[in-house]
DNA sequence: AAGGCGGGGTA
DNA sequence: TACCCAGCCTT
């Protein structure tokens, strides 16, 4: 029995149960294939279940806020992704007349949808042979075939794809494409892969030249870089405070948070009271109070945030229209909806 | 071709 | 601590 095959008979028998494999509603599979996106199974279904239920076709998704789709996707990460599912359904309605794409050529012109999305939806849903190549494939593959090519390199990349092309049943694309990656998911591991039980051990390389251990095989490690965070927490008499939209480029786009004050290293209370940001939204009686004794360590895939919550008490300040009371509308990052947390039940 | 982009699980 | 997760976009 040939790679393929043995993995379908593999799937047939060990496939989990999860609720976006219970259609083929091009939708809900590319809603499934956007959340997943660098996201485990476990943390991205409670997600995929409010979307389904919150915007049942792609019409309600189009003609919801930005802030209201940021907001459901709140906690999942790479809010990108989200942004880019919401300007999507717009071209679906406008680009599609409202009828989903249905061929890789199409699908992929979709914002936010790359080789691996197109595939797989196109595959699914549409039975078109076109191979997913996520990190599970490349672990899978890598190992299988003892393939020491940097999975993060062009060559490893355009090699890959290629290969897994070769693999794919043409007959049942989309099962052969859930195959792979759910053998990968559950027995092909990054970490203790259980070979011992392997359908494909007589003939994996890589347990052969006892060389799983080193596969996928990755360039290169990120340099994370530090950055110092200071946010100025109105606590307004009127039980009011300041939020401000992050624009731009950079993290967080699109979701709220306090006015920031960033710094090149650890400061001080009498170094943010000079800045002319603080001068510019408080008066000079202001007063100033740290929350956190230690800086909280929020730690991103690539930079990490030494951040300070400060307090601010000031009877005249003049821009605050953000009341804590409803602060819960507004799309947060995680270090600030822990914060509002902690420092709501500080003040009960 | 390289860098940026979250948050959480696992060992 | 280090690695990785149903990757994609911008420069």
């Amino acid at each position: 029995m040939d790679f393929s095959k043995v993995l379908i008979q593999w799937y047939l028998q060990n496939d989990r149960d999860l609720p976006w494999r219970k259609t083929k509603n091009p939708y809900f599979v590319w809603l499934s294939e956007i959340i997943l996106q660098q996201t485990r199974v476990a943390q991205g279904t409670p997600y995929y279940l409010t979307f389904v239920k919150e915007f049942p076709t792609v019409f309600e998704l189009a003609e919801a806020s930005e802030t209201h789709v940021l907001k459901l996707w709140q906690g999942l990460g790479y809010y990108s992704r989200a942004r880019n599912l919401h300007f999507a359904a717009k071209q679906v309605v406008n680009d599609f007349g409202g009828v989903f794409p249905n061929s890789y050529d199409k699908i992929i012109q979709l914002k936010g949808v790359g080789d691996y999305t197109a595939s797989a939806i196109s595959s699914i849903c549409f039975k078109e042979p076109h191979a997913v190549v996520d990190g599970n494939v490349y672990r899978v593959l890598a190992r299988y075939f003892n393939m020491g090519t940097a999975i993060n390199s062009s060559k490893g990349i355009k090699e890959f794809k290629a290969l897994a092309q070769e693999l794919i049943d043409p007959t049942q694309p989309g099962t052969s494409n859930q195959a792979i990656m759910e053998f990968g998911a559950l027995h092909c591991k990054p970490q203790n892969p259980l070979c011992d039980t392997c359908p494909l051990s007589e003939s994996c390389l890589a347990l052969k030249h006892k060389t799983i251990k080193e596969l996928p095989f990755k360039e290169k490690k990120l340099k994370i870089k530090k950055r110092y965070f200071n946010y100025l927490v109105l606590n307004g008499e009127q039980g009011n405070t300041i939020l401000t939209e992050r624009k731009g480029k950079g993290i967080w786009q699109g979701l709220f948070e306090f006015p920031l004050i960033e710094s090149d290293d650890l400061i001080d209370a009498k170094t943010i009271v000079n800045t002319k940001e603080f001068k510019q939204l408080f008066s000079k009686r202001a007063s100033l109070s740290l929350f956190n004794e230690k800086e909280i360590i929020h730690k991103l895939s690539h930079q990490h945030l030494y951040t300070k919550f400060w307090i601010v008490e000031d009877e005249e300040v003049v821009k605050s229209d953000i009341l804590w009371n409803k602060i819960e509308q507004y799309p947060v990052p995680i270090l600030i909806s822990n914060f509002i947390r902690s420092f709501s039940t500080k003040t009960d």
